[in-house]
DNA sequence: CCGCGGATCTTCT
DNA sequence: GAAGATCCGCGGA
């Protein structure tokens, strides 16, 4: 594969869009993150969508507040906040301004810059257990409150797409770690991937 | 491989 | 004051 923290930047009519069409079409694309001279990059490989309406188990169900501010803002920047008072969870917003909508980056293929995630992982022996689950893969790219907000069209913190790459084949379950609307279908995943969370 | 429980803290009720 | 969009280590199969 061409170097990942080349490819293209996903402009931000790619995030325009509705929030379980920009899900599906996060699969395969590559988050790449410069930290401390570090270039980590991953092919995201398992997402979930929250929706802006009838979507009991979104943050952005409870309306608009200092937490979820940038879930109702303009599509195209991260939304990251602190699950379980311990992990951090990145999120992309989807939607035009005004309409709230975000996806869960859940799992990470890890494609560049492995040994400056692996030294926020010690313990980690594979591969692919370095990303595979969404504090996992924050923890490895260096993601925190400081990414709040952050433009992903621009800046350290960036979403990639390798030119001329077929699109993934997707599979659909319903979201992990959720008490309400758990029956949506609403989860991503690449068929054929290994790095992702279990059922 | 599978199930269990503890850690830890922000946000909204 | 309680509930989380979680992870890890432990013990057992």
């Amino acid at each position: 594969m061409a170097d990942p923290a080349a490819a293209n930047i996903l402009p931000r009519s790619f995030y325009a869009r509705d929030t379980v069409a920009v899900a599906r079409a996060l699969l395969g694309k590559i988050v790449v993150h410069r930290l401390g001279g570090a270039v980590m990059a991953g092919r995201i490989v398992e997402t979930e969508a929250y929706l802006g309406s009838g979507d009991r188990a979104a943050h952005s169900f409870a309306g608009c507040t200092a937490r979820t501010r940038v879930i109702f803002g303009p599509p195209g920047h991260a939304y990251v906040y602190l699950a379980y008072g311990m992990h951090h969870c990145l999120n992309f917003i989807a939607e035009r301004a005004g309409v709230p909508g975000c996806v869960l980056i859940r799992a990470l293929e890890p494609l560049q810059g492995i040994e400056a995630m692996r030294a926020r992982r010690p313990r980690v022996r594979r591969d692919r257990e370095i990303a595979n689950g969404p504090g996992k893969l924050t923890l490895a790219l260096g993601i925190d409150k400081r990414h709040y907000g952050a433009d992903l069209t621009r800046g350290p913190l960036t979403v990639r797409e390798i030119p001329a790459e077929p699109p993934p084949e997707i599979r659909v379950t319903p979201r992990i770690g959720i008490a309400q609307s758990k029956d949506l279908p609403l989860r991503f995943l690449i068929a054929d991937n290994e790095a992702v969370g279990k059922r």
